[in-house]
DNA sequence: GTCTATACAGCGATAGAC
DNA sequence: GTCTATCGCTGTATAGAC
């Protein structure tokens, strides 16, 4: 297997403190001694850091959808896939990270406008999937709920990236797992 | 009623940077600006951003257990207890911030490590606070729910974090009303 | 208590050699 | 494509006059 372009070493490197310091917390000279480049040579990719932020934001997006497909297909069942869904969560997690979407939400006050449609979709699609599965469970019986599928997915989404934060901040992982174990118990 | 001292003016213009913007996205000379006076006679009061930034912490962690106890001397009923901790999220949003704890969480990586035990604190308090609130309900039959009172508390206080982040960042206030009514209503 | 003036480090960004 | 060198700006913070 191919090494990663330098290119791609420096949005992944960027992504990483994104999710963890935020967006304003991290620099070019973070990453170029990360990585043990110049920060010269990350102006050669991404000539401003705006030019960046957008690439890691189209790239994150693009990068979930594929992951909410690949669920689609390799995993069975709504309940689970919804479990699936939550295990995305628990990774990130795992390395002291929140969302880049919720992190970019946070700070959203001080991001560039541009960026702004980008993360609207981001969270737009995602209620949108939970909503598909939710009301395929609510059809096939595998899933009991009241009120809307749109409004479950909503608050299912908004459980999740508060729960990523709130855990994050504890430092308590299990307080995300338990959340998530609830929030997915109570749609049987 | 005598105005506001200088120091609670820097504290109030500072909280609603941190809100909006993010700990690391305002400065002494946003600060200064806004309340036309110099950098240097911020720096009276708070030596460093780091003290400004406890101070500020302190006194929201604080007046937010007054909050609490307001609602319980003043409102009757563990649902409409709810309603009204709801309502004090949603009255940040329209000024477009979020709560500053949950601030303070996504930025938690690059925080000043004296800050989480604070921060911590106010998360705890308010689990413990909604878990003692939805216990009640449970025990005189106003509400009605599955799993222990505290994981309740633990997925209302996320869902009510992450629907703030993301009605921000949606710019759409109606995204958190409609999601604080559908997690209340589940409770009933 | 508030100001002017300034120090110093860090930031994003650019020019140009190799 | 990566480097060295450097610019201009902004950040936090301090010294000292008033």
């Amino acid at each position: 297997m191919q090494s990663k372009s330098t290119r791609d070493l420096i949005l992944d490197c960027a992504q990483g403190l994104a999710q963890s310091l935020g967006f304003n917390a991290f620099s070019y000279a973070d990453i170029a001694t990360e990585l043990g480049i110049r920060k010269a040579s990350i102006h050669y990719y991404f000539a401003s850091k705006h030019d960046l932020e957008a690439e890691l934001l189209e790239r994150y997006r693009v990068g979930f959808i594929a992951e909410l497909n690949s669920i689609e297909a390799n995993v069975v069942g709504s309940s689970n896939r919804l479990k699936h869904y939550t295990q995305l969560y628990l990774n990130t997690l795992k390395n002291n990270r929140i969302c880049l979407c919720g992190m970019m939400a946070s700070d959203v006050g001080a991001l560039p406008e541009e960026l702004t449609p980008s993360l609207k979709s981001f969270f737009k699609e995602h209620v949108e999937w939970l909503e598909k599965i939710m009301n395929a469970g609510k059809v096939d019986g595998e899933l009991s709920f009241a009120g809307s599928a749109q409004s479950q997915a909503n608050v299912f989404l908004a459980a999740l990236q508060g729960g990523l934060l709130i855990a994050n901040a504890m430092g308590d992982e299990a307080v995300f797992s338990k959340l998530s174990q609830s929030i997915v118990a109570q749609l049987k």
